[in-house]
DNA sequence: TATGAATGAGCTTTCATTCAT
DNA sequence: CATGAATGAAAGCTCATTCAT
């Protein structure tokens, strides 16, 4: 991409972001068509290209700053000294919907890349989904765990949380109209089950 | 589509099939290209377009095909007198896992239809859709939920579950070598688990 | 073409040729497609190919049958001893009439060879074309044109007659019902208007 | 259609509806093919489908172009004093002729729109049709028939004198080197042979 | 910096023709 | 003699990318 992206107005420039964001994670790579996301962006076909130099320049670009906008509203909003399992997951659950005050279309994204299946934008970002991986692993090796019953595979209650949120988050964005808060909240509901069923007698 | 398709050679038949299922499930309606499915089964453009009208009309008919097939299954697989919340579930993998013996990609093709974007793809599948998730409803509907302790919501455990079983394969098929014995005893250790913190003390 | 085609019963022969006039002479030849013709004769794919080897091939034994067939009906249905202009004229179309009881589409299928645009296909039946031309130019030499004014130019009162009998059949045809007895009436109007017109005072 | 186009130069707004006509004139709607249109226009194969969306989408276009155009020259054309029935008719042709200078084929597209047969091709122009014959209406009100003896159906002289004009024009065009000149020169003959023929004695 | 007209490779679809049965 | 499943070249149309302005 061309550095000088930075130096337009920010409010273009996110306007350019949040209109690719929205167009690859409703289409996918393939799907998405940089007319659309030039029209809903504002500008003209030329200005795109001049960027980002090509459609996978875009969705490295967004993928690329996606990740980094979210491991800083991660690290800065979950509370370093907490250590509680269930805590630290609604904390990164509040961290995310603060991201999509800005970015509505960010999580949604970066979760539409899981499915991603045209090889060149795969070997376009893999490298950077690892970084990501790595700032949740983080986050979870603070987790506590030693309060869990002898019947609970940590690992396994992990993967579960984290397809549930990411599942409950999927719906949201399917039924349209999307509120940061009532999917908060319906996320918390969740994680106070399991922490009512996993802890020890 | 021309319903002469059906009297071509089963092993014929299922070479179309697979062919179609697999593409699909990979790409997504707009990613998949005939000449791909074409390839794959190892019939001519032509016959494709022949027996199917379109692109389209693939797509409708191995939604339709697989989801009656599915249905089959489920239907014959799961035991009418079972009422255990869990082993009925193990029974669903099971006859998914029956499934994948004929098509490996029928599962994750249907699983794909839920991200699908496309709009005539998706207006086109509405109805059958509803039809499975109403056979999955009647199966629900048997598992027995007394047996649970009061801390337990039972709609938000089964949420989980699907949840999971359906994340569970999807990592298995972004792996690559896709073996339905190990995923089913996977989702086995994960429903033993959930079985083991949500009974009653 | 295969000569054995002469072999088949009559009737069957005349479905294949009715099928045939009425293909091209509606859509013209490239317009024409074979799945119709065959569709309309009520035969299989396979066999008019046997017959007629290609597309092409159809197009000119049809030609062939009709400018044959239309010289037969003229030759004998003419009378030899006549030599009025516009008695000569009303026998042609009456000639021309008596066809279209075994071919309803033979006359419109040789008028839509005029505007034929094809390379190949107009090439195909040049020859042939021209045959039927002499047929006409005998009779026509035939007419007694000593009686009309020294105003009345011979070659423009036969092309001015030659486009309007052939423009009264394709609007008839053009308006669905097409009755040969009505046209004739028709065009025996235009001839007769004609007549007086060009009698010597 | 996409209205940019008349901000093209006017050169190449004309090279662009030339092409169309002369392929469609040529080779009716069916047998015309973009590939042909687009090397004729010598532009690529996206612009015209950038212009006017489809194959469908140019037909209608030139053919809404002619038909104003032509109605244009001939309201300017025809001395709207004239009366004279004759006369009329040689100030219509030599209208068209004068619109042949910029569109050669324009005329030959109209007569060849007669014989289409493709029903959406049909469906797409037939209003507009209708307004081109209501022009030539107006024109044929105009004429004074009271001239003529009583033996002239005037119905019949117009249909005769209107398909001698047309079939003649279509001679012209066929035999390749058409010249407006001398077709107008041929026509005007024919005007005068009808006009001497039916003038009341 | 910014535009959008223009390109052409690639995709879906059609249809004359072939050939095993 | 008769069938119709099967083929593949060609046609209509899309869209990422380029470039003159």
């Amino acid at each position: 991409m061309n550095s000088k992206f930075f130096d337009l107005a920010k409010e273009k420039q996110d306007r350019m972001i949040n209109a690719a964001l929205k167009i690859f994670a409703k289409n996918g790579y393939k799907g998405a068509s940089t007319d659309e996301i030039v029209k809903e962006a504002g500008i003209s076909k030329g200005l795109l290209f001049h960027y980002f130099v090509s459609k996978l320049g875009v969705y490295t670009f967004i993928f690329d700053y996606s990740t980094k906008y979210m491991t800083l509203e991660l690290t800065t909003s979950v509370d370093k000294e907490e250590s509680d399992f269930f805590e630290i997951y609604k904390q990164i659950e509040s961290a995310k919907m603060h991201a999509l005050k800005n970015y509505p279309y960010m999580q949604e994204f970066l979760y539409s890349t899981v499915y991603e299946d045209v090889s060149e934008a795969l070997l376009a970002i893999e490298d950077k989904k690892t970084a990501l991986t790595e700032v949740y692993g983080d986050l979870y090796s603070r987790m506590n765990t030693e309060v869990f019953g002898a019947e609970v595979d940590t690992e396994k209650l992990r993967k579960m949380i984290d397809l549930t949120m990411k599942g409950l988050m999927e719906e949201h964005f399917r039924e349209g109209s999307f509120q940061p808060e009532m999917l908060f909240k319906e996320e918390a509901d969740y994680l106070d089950m399991m922490r009512s069923l996993t802890m020890k007698v």
